[in-house]
DNA sequence: TCGATTGTTTTATAACATTAGAACTAATAG
DNA sequence: CTATTAGTTCTAATGTTATAAAACAATCGA
C-alpha cells in the first residue's frame, strides 16, 4: 500500500464523515450499541428511506460499517475495526 | 457547547481534510517541521498559487493552522492543539 | 399468488467544491 | 515613485454531492 493509496482512502473515509447525517447516523449506531435498521434510522433523524438508503451505501463502501440482511430488513452495524485503524478513540468521543 | 455544534465542528473539519491536496499540505508541513509560504508549498506539490491560498484559507478556517507574516511572505504551520483536540493521533499516523 | 413491508435505484434538481487565469492588494527594495 | 515579490480575490468552467419522489426489486405472511 503506497502513501498516495493510503491518501485516497485516508480522504475517502473523511468525505463519509464531513456529513452532518452520516455522523448522526453513526452515532446512534455507537449509542444503540446494537444493529438497527434503515427505516428505523431514517424514522430517528426524519431522513426520507432513499436518502438513508443513499447515506448506508457510503458508509459500507469505505469499510465503516457492515450489514447483515434478515427477513425484508437490512440491519447496519458499524465497523469497529476501520474506525480503530483511522480514527482511534474517535467512537468514544462522539 | 452543545453535542450538534461539536457535530457541526467536526464535520467542517472532516470536509477540509477530504481533500488530496489538503491532506498533502499537512503532511509537506508536518514532516517538515516548520513553518512554510504559499509559494514553497505550491511549488513542492504543483499547484497554482491561487489554489494553494483557497486551501490555506480553509485549513485556517477550521483552526487547524496558524498564520505568521513575515515581510512579503505568510507563514504557514499546523495547529497541534486542534488536531490533539479532534483528532489525537492523526498527525503522528502521516 | 397477492398484498404489505423494506430497501434500492433512477431521475431531476439545487447547492456546493475545486481549479487556474486575471486582476488586485500589500509590502519591500532600489 | 516604480518595479518586484508574495499572496488574495474575482470569475468562469467543470465536477461533485445531497435530497426526495417515483419506479423498481426482494422478501415474507396470509
Amino acid at each position: 500500500m503506497t502513501l498516495e493509496q493510503t491518501d485516497l482512502q485516508r480522504t475517502e473515509i473523511f468525505k463519509v464523515l464531513s456529513d452532518i447525517n452520516r455522523l448522526r447516523i453513526i452515532r446512534v449506531l455507537h449509542h444503540a450499541q446494537r444493529e438497527m435498521t434503515c427505516g428505523e434510522i431514517g424514522e430517528k433523524l426524519n431522513i426520507s428511506k432513499s436518502t438513508v438508503s443513499y447515506h448506508f451505501k457510503m458508509l459500507r463502501q469505505v469499510g465503516l460499517t457492515n450489514t447483515r440482511r434478515a427477513s425484508q430488513s437490512k440491519y447496519l452495524s458499524l465497523n469497529d475495526q476501520t474506525f480503530n485503524d483511522f480514527l482511534p478513540g474517535f467512537l468514544d468521543s462522539l
